[in-house]
DNA sequence: CACGATGTTCCCTG
DNA sequence: CCAGGGAACATCGT
């Protein structure tokens, strides 16, 4: 469910329910894969981290792209007091809800907040999320923090930087483009379907021919941004009871994973396929890609042949 | 039973 | 070395 505005989503849903409360009891399924790697940068890993954040308070959280991230400062704020940040990426399957009453963690249960007059929880059954954490002098932001790229809402978020990019990966398809972190943090794959189905360029079409309509991609990119954020996560509003559920019919969310779905726009079939290693679904009506087109229809008669992996080696890491 | 799923990372290849 | 494609990761629902 993550993208970005599913993410801001689920750190409100936690931020209006606990912000300003203690934590009471920290609870961490310390086998989840979540954990994976967080040893090397918070000592003690899972369990420590359960321990350090009991008595701390929910000082503040906020997002980026997909990341989230949440601060505990000590109860009783000291002068040069470590500030404890929690970072959250939901993965595919994670999700954060807020619990009542005395709650019984349940399968999948990653991290379980007791606070004050709530219970936080972090939920991934499959398991891609991932839990960061870091201790240091408030004021100074973690490691996972720093050197981000600008969010597609800021204005260093440019359409000449999306030219740049474009050009910079010219064989890529640009649903592949779209799904790159380091330019576009926070989309995925509905949005990426959505902004191309919006600007009416083709998922399969390669970045560098796309580069000089970096404009219309950007103008995209944006309005898809502002509209889900608006949409999913109440941006300035109320929240939502769930994320999806205002999502309004004139958009290609809801008629995607339909069998026999159609273009909202013009009402003729959508189409999908594997494009960027992703399932894609475009509205071959709305988007063409004049003389492109055909090649991609060839591309796609071909037998995919699809090998049943040998599987070899697998290096096990150390340290 | 088999397939595929709103993600990231690593490995392989060209 | 770089860019792009594909598999792996782990579980659940259709």
């Amino acid at each position: 469910m993550p993208e970005l505005a599913e993410v801001e989503f689920f750190r409100r849903r936690w931020h209006e329910a606990g912000a300003g409360q203690i934590v009471r009891a920290a609870r961490v399924l310390a086998r989840s894969r979540v954990y994976r790697g967080l040893a090397r940068e918070f000592r003690g890993g899972a369990n420590a981290l359960a321990r350090a954040l009991a008595g701390r308070r929910f000082a503040e959280s906020g997002t980026h792209g997909k990341q989230m991230w949440f601060g505990f400062t000590e109860r009783n704020a000291k002068r040069g007091a470590d500030a404890l940040w929690v970072g959250v990426h939901l993965g595919m399957t994670g999700e954060l809800l807020v619990e009542h009453g005395g709650y019984a963690p349940a399968k999948y249960d990653a991290l379980v907040l007791e606070l004050e007059r709530c219970t936080l929880v972090f939920n991934d059954p499959r398991q891609f999320g991932r839990v960061h954490a870091w201790l240091g002098p408030e004021g100074t932001r973690p490691p996972w923090l720093r050197d981000l790229p600008p969010v597609v809402t800021a204005p260093e978020f440019s359409a000449e930087a999306v030219r740049d990019y474009l050009a910079r990966h010219a064989r890529a398809p640009l649903k592949a483009v779209l799904l790159q972190q380091e330019r576009f943090p926070g989309i995925g794959n509905w949005m990426a379907d959505e902004i191309l189905w919006r600007a009416g360029l083709h998922p399969a079409l390669p970045a560098g021919r796309a580069a000089r309509l970096a404009n219309r991609l950007h103008a995209a990119v944006r309005e898809v941004a502002e509209d889900a954020l608006r949409v999913i996560a109440g941006a300035g509003g109320p929240l939502p009871p769930d994320h999806n559920a205002n999502i309004p019919d004139t958009w290609l969310f809801l008629h995607r994973w339909r069998d026999g779905g159609r273009c909202p726009h013009t009402g003729r079939p959508l189409r999908r396929a594997v494009i960027g290693g992703r399932a894609t679904c475009w509205s071959p009506a709305r988007q063409r890609a004049p003389r492109f087109t055909k090649e991609f229809e060839q591309k796609e008669t071909k037998p995919t042949k699809k090998h049943p992996k040998s599987k070899t080696h697998r290096s096990s890491q150390s340290t």
